[in-house]
DNA sequence: CCCTAATATTCCAAAATTGGAATATTAGGG
DNA sequence: CCCTAATATTCCAATTTTGGAATATTAGGG
């Protein structure tokens, strides 16, 4: 599965937004998700496999982390499109103010 | 379906990418992608469906272009996570930062 | 009008994704 | 050992996505 194909459920959006601010136990992410446990571990599957997080250890639990690696991909397959929209600052406001 | 998904397929990634040097007719498209011509128009819904490329007629064809406004959004939805690589020199990063 | 080129849409079966429910695994604690 | 908490996996039905084939639409040209 691609990274694109990744991103493309807003749960793993969320997940990966929560992660932003640092590891987590798999439990907060159920809290925070309000979705089945098994289902928001399919969905850390999925994010493992496409190299977005990380996964240790500690008892019983298991700590989630971000793994940037494949955003920077993403950011360098955005490269060569942002000569289109470059020095272009104008006010098109944040739109990134959603909740995924 | 959101950009993500919109992305998700290579060879919409492959349109997209084609387009970057500019306008072309879906034929233009056909021939690049070696798929049947039934194939690519589907995508180029999807596409247009996700306001990735507008079109325009010209007689009986087709001219497609890019539409970088939700790219611009995935820029954006990408901005929170880059402090993570920011300022660490990453061999892709500078393509094109040049000041005139 | 009819013909042709270019492109889009529909129909269909195959494959992949998703959610829910049940169950399995893993790692301490008593 | 057995128990419990935390997390993962499996099984299944529903939905979505995809490709291939056939067909439809659109817009000139003769």
């Amino acid at each position: 599965m691609s990274i694109f194909d990744a991103l493309g459920d807003p749960a793993r959006r969320k997940i990966l937004s929560l992660l932003g601010n640092g590891e987590l136990p798999a439990g907060a992410l159920v809290a925070a998700l309000r979705m089945p446990q098994p289902n928001v571990s399919k969905h850390l599957k999925v994010l493992r496999e496409a190299g977005l997080v990380r996964v240790r250890g500690d008892a019983q639990r298991r700590l989630y982390s971000l793994d940037t690696a494949p955003l920077r991909e993403l950011d360098a397959w955005l490269s060569p499109y942002r000569r289109f929209w470059a020095g272009k600052l104008d006010a098109l406001g944040d739109h990134l103010s959603r909740s995924d």
